[in-house]
Order: C-alpha cells, then sequence, then structure tokens
DNA sequence: ACTTAATCTTTACACGTGTAAAAATGAGAG
DNA sequence: CTCTCATTTTTACACGTGTAAAGATTAAGT
C-alpha cells in the first residue's frame, strides 16, 4: 500500500532539517520537545513539512544535554512470569501518557545483573527508576548508590528494611492472605501453608500473615517445611517437586493447602493431578483443596480452576508511576517513604 | 553488610575522574572501551582508582559519538507472552556475551506502538534490530523505512512476503506440523486443526501443513471455523470461547483436535475439561485428545499434562543474534535474506 | 498605521565523550 | 647508557541537540 512512497529523504541532524524546511534550528528543537510551545502557523508549517522528509531527532543528543531526560528505568527480576510482564506493560503505559519513555532492566535474576542494571540508569541520567528487586540476595551498595543519585519507588517487593525512605507500591499481604484464610477456614477447613523460596519481602510477609490469620481464627498454623533454601524462579517445579514427595508419603493428601502465590498452586495442583488427589468421577468428592495468590493469567484455565485472590497488577503499575513522577516533579522528600498497598479481591473458582 | 562503606566521593565526568586520579582523558577513554588496550600497569593504576570512586560514563555521551553503538533493538508484539520473554532473555544473554546491549520495545499489539518502536530505534542508531512483528497489522512503511537505515533480522514471524532480502530465523512449521500430525495420526486419529486468530506469518504457515501432512497421510483435513477474524491475543479466552460453544452443542467431542500453539491447547483443555471430556474415572477413557504447539512453560502443569512439540527458543535467540552481528560486522548482504529455520521435537505427555 | 507583546532568527556556548595528531614519556633490547 | 618502539599526554575538534541572549519579525489590539 503506503510501502510504494518511501522515497522520502533521509535528513541526519536538526541542522540540516533546519536549512531544508527554512525554519530556525531553535525553533525545530522547541517543536519537537513540545509542539505547542510553537505558533500554530509554525507548527502546521512543520508539520507539513515533516510529511515530506525523513528526520527524527537524535535520541542521545536529546537526552544529553538536558536536565530531565524523561526516561524512567524499571527493574524486574525476571522477565519470564507474567505478573511482572503485566506489570511492566501498566507502568509502560502510564509513563507513556505522561510522556516518559521506559528502559526495562531484567537481573535475570542474578544479583550482578542486577547491580549491573542500576549502574545502567545511572549512567543513563534517568529522572527515575521504579525497581522490584530480586531479594535477599540483591546488590544492596549498588542500590544504595542508585537511591543516592535518583528517585526511586520499590514496587511488588520491598528492597530491605534498611530502606524505609524509599517508596513502596505492592500488594496488601496482610489483607489478602487474611482474606483467603478466613475464607478457607470457614468453607472447609483450616490450611496449611505452603511458601516460596525464600526471595523476596513478599515472601516472608505472606507467611506471617499467614500465622497472624490462624492466631485470630484459633487454628494452629501449619507450614510446609520445604528443603530448598535457596533462591528459586521456577515455582511451578519447585512446588511440584515438593509436594510429590509428601503426597507419594501420603501426607498433605487430604487437607487445604495456601500456596503464597499461584505458580507455586499450579505445580501443587500438578502433584495432586498426578496422585489422584482430586474428585474425578462424578459421585466422587474430595477434601484435597489448593489456593492460590496472584490472579495468574492461566489461573483460571488449569484444571480445577484455581481459586486465587487478585492483585490490582494494574493499580500497582499506575502508582508506581505516579509515586515516582511526584518525586521527578515535586523534590524528593526525606524521611519516611510513602507506602501504597492494594488490597486484593477473591476469586472464587474450583480448586476450593 | 558493604552497604556501609558507601562514602565513595561521586565524580560525573570523565575529565573529573581524569584529574581526580591522574590519567589523561583520552586513556580513560580507551580503557572504558576495552580495558585491555591499554598498557598493564595502567588498566591496573585505573581499576584500582575505579575502587575508590564512583564514577560510570555517559551512557548517552559514550553512544552519541561513535559509529557504533552496540546497541541492539529487540522489538516484540506483546510481552505478555512467555514465548516471546524466553526468547527476549535468550536474545539478551547472547548479545551480552558479545559485548551488546539490547533495548526491548514492545508493542503492545498495536501497530501504531510497533511504528513507534521502530522510530525509536532508529533514532537511537542501534546497530540493528531484532523484530517479532505484530503480523498483518504491522505499520509497513514505517517498517521500510527502518529496514533500508539499519541492519534487521525478523524472528519468530516473518514481516511480510515482501520483504524476501530480510533475515529470518523461527521455526520450521512445516517440520513441526507435520511431526505432530504424524504421531496423532498413527496413535490414535486423525487431528482436526485449530488456528490461531490470523495475526501473524505462523500462523497461515501451521495452516497450510496441516493441510499438507493431511494430504501425505491420506486424510481430509478439517479446519475449525472461528468467529472472530481479528487479530486477538487472549488465545486461553478465544479458544475456550470457541470450543466451549462447539462442545456444547456435542460437536468436536470425541475428536483429537491440534492446536497452533500451546495457549490455544490451554484454553481447548478448559473447555473439555468444564464439557467432561476427558477421562476422570479410573477405568474411564476417552477419544478426546488434544495437543499444542511450542512447549509452552505451563504445559507439562496443566491437566492433562499438553503433548505438544518443542521450540527451541534458545537456539532462535541465539542464532537471531548471530544473523544480526553477522550483518553488523561483515557488512549487509543484498538480495534474498538468510532464512534459519529450526526442528521442533515431540513432547508426548498425557492430552494426546 | 502604530504600539506592544509574542514569537522567531541569529549567534554562541554548553553537554560528556570519541578520536585524531603531535609531543612527551615509559619500557625493553642491545 | 642509548636507541627504539609502544604507550601516554596534550591539544583540539567533532558529534547533534539544548538553551540563553539579543535582535528581527510577526500578530493583535487600538
Amino acid at each position: 500500500m503506503s510501502a510504494l512512497q518511501q522515497n522520502k529523504p533521509k535528513i541526519k541532524t536538526m541542522e540540516e532539517l533546519s536549512t531544508t524546511i527554512g525554519i530556525s534550528r531553535p525553533t525545530l528543537s522547541k517543536f519537537f520537545q513540545d509542539a505547542d510551545s510553537v505558533r500554530d502557523t509554525t507548527r502546521a508549517r512543520i508539520e507539513k513539512a515533516l510529511d515530506t522528509v525523513d528526520y527524527v531527532p537524535n535520541f542521545f543528543a536529546t537526552k544529553m544535554n538536558r536536565q530531565s531526560t524523561r526516561i524512567i528505568g524499571v527493574i524486574v527480576p525476571y522477565l519470564n512470569d507474567l505478573f511482572f510482564t503485566s506489570l511492566v506493560q501498566s507502568i509502560e503505559e502510564s509513563a507513556l501518557q505522561r510522556g516518559y519513555t521506559i528502559i526495562i532492566q531484567s537481573a535475570h535474576g542474578d544479583p550482578a545483573l542486577e547491580a549491573r542494571a542500576f549502574e545502567n540508569l545511572k549512567s543513563m541520567s534517568a529522572d527515575g527508576v521504579i525497581a522490584a528487586p530480586i531479594g535477599q540476595s540483591s546488590s544492596l551498595s549498588a542500590f544504595t548508590s542508585m537511591k543516592e543519585e535518583l528517585p526511586v519507588v520499590c514496587v511488588d517487593s520491598r528492597f530491605s528494611d534498611d530502606f524505609e525512605d524509599v517508596d513502596f507500591v505492592g500488594t496488601n499481604n496482610q489483607q489478602s492472605i487474611s482474606l483467603m484464610v478466613g475464607y478457607l477456614h470457614r468453607s472447609g477447613g483450616a490450611p496449611v501453608y505452603l511458601g516460596m523460596p525464600r526471595i523476596n519481602s513478599n515472601s516472608l510477609e505472606r507467611e506471617q500473615a499467614y500465622v497472624t490469620s490462624a492466631d485470630e481464627l484459633g487454628f494452629k498454623p501449619q507450614i510446609i517445611p520445604v528443603n530448598n533454601t535457596d533462591p528459586v524462579w521456577n515455582f511451578e517445579e519447585f512446588a511440584f517437586d515438593t509436594m510429590d514427595e509428601y503426597f507419594g508419603r501420603g501426607e498433605f493428601v487430604d487437607t487445604t493447602i495456601l500456596c503464597a502465590n499461584d505458580r507455586l498452586a499450579i505445580g501443587v495442583l500438578r502433584a495432586a493431578n498426578r496422585h489422584h488427589l482430586l474428585p474425578r468421577g462424578k459421585g466422587e468428592t474430595s477434601q484435597f483443596r489448593v489456593a492460590g495468590h496472584d490472579d495468574h493469567p492461566l489461573s483460571a484455565y488449569v484444571y480445577p480452576a484455581l481459586t486465587t485472590v487478585s492483585r490490582n497488577t494494574i493499580g500497582m503499575g499506575e502508582a508506581a508511576v505516579e509515586q515516582i513522577l511526584d518525586q521527578i516533579e515535586n523534590g524528593r522528600r526525606s524521611g519516611k517513604g510513602v507506602i501504597r498497598t492494594f488490597d486484593a479481591e477473591l476469586r472464587l473458582r474450583e480448586s476450593a
């Protein structure tokens, strides 16, 4: 179609564009930063001229000599997780709307790469950074050095208790877990708890929330012991391996298992299916139940469909952008960081 | 721990660093580009000095006045898909190894944003671009303009038949589909085919491969008609809705369904579970089977575990980097683009 | 047409690093 | 110790755009 008409002359610099279309370079510079900052007639002239020509301002040159780069760095521990990708997507949409560009950096679960990502964003003089830290093994010194230079908001997981001055956006784990524990307790029996490998603050918070909820409801909390204490990101496999072993020994086969996240729950369901713990035939029933946390995009599609609580991923992304922009535009406040947590909602499906 | 010792003086420019540590700026410049390009004693001096100081070269300034930015742009249609995230991960690892930085751009399924991503990468004068195009609705003119300026490799899906000169790295759909069709045919019955909403070249290729395979094996190909012809990325929901309706009418309830990808298959399994098409009780059997394509990370965890073919995602990522580096370092060849396709392997599980 | 304020053009310097050329220094071989 | 070659320092300009200041032009109101 319009692929034919691609003979537009390529223009490399704004200087060249200036002489070509007869508009001074400073005016062009203003135009590209904010089209509305020039007179209507001028804007029209430039826009008309741009149609006949192939030019984009050099990204690096525009960011170089400038107080604000309008770049927000986003650091995630892992990209192979749909929670983080939808978080990134929400962040990107919000940022784009406010005229900011995001630079995605994945740590690939490696503290050294995470530290490198911090350095990268410093060297880009990003206006701010939204970081979902790896967790306990994160590189503290690199983070400290970054947060001293750049506005930072932590999202999903807190960096460390040492950083009370850093803004945080995340889930109200106390609320979400107690919501689920309450439901499970009154609907069929007190749950035991399967935690995730100790990788970040959610890990600990949810476990504590489970214990607290159990105390409040008056049952004895029971946490399933796990072998692996190393940080692990392959949750499904971890949960499957762990529970496959227990189920094989006949343990936890008629209990309700609350998992720290849906990916664990999916692994548990797999093990449960393998050991025929779930009702199959028409009349069969079972005491065995599983519940998750997060409302993973596939949790409605597994069998049995996973009962879980939904996290407000979109809201968290938006809030993270709001907080970082507040710091960028209104200056960083010292003292305690702002903490914004989002409540979760029950998603009752089949598994519990 | 080492968070205590964070009082390193911040140094902003290489000039400043030069006077501080007593090494000339051009030598520092050489050092930061390639530490081995300076004399051993000098390198040792610099490295020792860098330990006592907080300095990173300005990203933009280093890229500005340079023939090669050592940046590779990566464009994906969507980030909320584990296939693309593992592809990106593989690409990033390969690129990092070769000393390149990747910039991830997601089109969020929107042709306008994809076009914007092309422009962005042009304006960064990336050394090359690895692009997984959205598909039919991609912005042809923006792509054309980009590929005239930058080396480009398409991955996963071809941009359009009009671009024979563009390198391509992808799956050998003919091989993968015929492998699966052959297995299904001899193990239980000829499959019908559920395609994905017409979004990219894989969509069409796999359907054609299915028809070809059917012809070779001597059975009549049957493609399940779908309502939706719009591009859709929520495959599970699409497949569930489609098949839920058919199953409700008693259609396709005892057949083998081959899906164009695992995410569709997961949606089909969900619908099948809802309509009790799968054997549940000990003795039950069923004619109904489902097979997928891609070996999605969760396909081993759904119930029944999905029989599928695995794509060599890591290999594809590596190959894409190899091809783009070949173009970057050895110059772009005119004429026909290199085409590298990867064979798939059967993953026999429970669903077929 | 005249005044005034807004906008544009001209000119110039700035950003932080790459890079080339000539001069100075260092290390190693005889 | 001297010669030689490799490396470093010095000096200078380049990259493409941001931005400030002064003068020129334009648009709007009378």
